[in-house]
DNA sequence: CTATCAATGAAATTCATTTTCATTAAAGGG
DNA sequence: CCCTTTAATGAAAATGAATTTCATTGATAG
């Protein structure tokens, strides 16, 4: 039987602030950067490789402003649409993952070697990710049973989260 | 154990031109409806009961501008704005369910009496609802494990529906 | 029947996203 | 290194869903 992967301190990525957490990944190198562009057949371009370093050494889940806002402060001549252009582009070749949550602007990671999923505060907005085997499972039979060929999948949790549940309880019983 | 629910004839609701099924509920009357608008502490309106009817006997899923062509039929008068105010009410109140999927206009539905998710080709369209017990209570595990209280979930799986694969390899070996 | 206040319709607005187009610059061959 | 080709860029305009505004209309309680 899989267990469901519980990091021992859960990955709060966010809060009050929306702070997520910064990734800490192996560094990557410029070179390795122009490797990513070349497979997709574009030219290196000095924004491209900013764009990339911003998404690598950010904050998960990132909206396009904030990408723009972030390679703004290293050049300020980038212009808006290329940073829109090359995530798009970045997400038709699943070197970057978009997730839309609602109506809300798109947000964009690196796309995860390990696939996870999100649990969600509705209250403040904190980010769990998780990872559960037996889910996929179930999720491939599901599309069998069909006679699908299962390409993707969204699954979002949402939730209230432990501090927001305490914090409820404390206005509660102060309104009391 | 629970088995994952199959109805004999999987429920294909659309094809290539987006047609849906359309539902079989047992017919509400006009008096129903208003029930449905009092509950919410609203008026009843003639366009209130015109939306209500053409999102009951119309097709699942539904664009608000699908809705607003629809009962412009009916009533040349009504206003998109009122189509729309009404949908996000309707949908605040849980009486409607919105699905959103990529960066599409939002679809609504009546919310199903038994949950259902999504299985949408990324072909041509079609949408299969299934159920899965096993599933939900995965979620709730995870949600759990990480001290939430689970409010709702969304989850759409995408693949290449049966009849797509078979065109596909049609397609394939006539090229060659 | 009348007053009150929500609901409506038309149009304007917002905001994310996408496209246009003139200019700039990457990459490959000489 | 220079030139040519063609893609990439940046600014601004365009698009399109969603929302809001506001003057008018109409539902409902008394």
């Amino acid at each position: 039987m899989e267990l469901t992967k519980i990091p021992t301190l859960p990955k709060f990525t966010g809060g009050e602030s929306r702070e997520e957490r910064t990734l800490s990944r192996e560094p990557l190198d410029k070179s390795a950067f122009k490797q990513v562009i070349r497979k997709m057949n574009l030219k290196v371009t000095d924004q491209r490789l900013l764009i990339l370093s911003a998404l690598h050494e950010g904050r998960t889940h990132v909206t396009a402003q904030e990408v723009y806002e972030i390679v703004s402060a290293k050049d300020p001549e980038i212009g808006f649409a290329t940073v829109y252009r090359f995530l798009r582009t970045l997400t038709e070749h699943h070197f970057v993952t978009e997730v839309r949550m609602g109506g809300l602007p798109a947000r964009y990671e690196m796309t995860p070697q390990s696939h996870h999923d999100h649990l969600t505060c509705v209250s403040c907005g904190k980010i769990c990710e998780f990872e559960n085997h037996e889910i996929e499972a179930l999720q491939e039979k599901v599309a069998s049973q069909f006679g699908f060929e299962l390409t993707s999948h969204v699954l979002e949790l949402y939730g209230v989260c432990p501090d927001c549940q305490k914090r409820k309880k404390a206005k509660a019983s102060f309104g009391n």
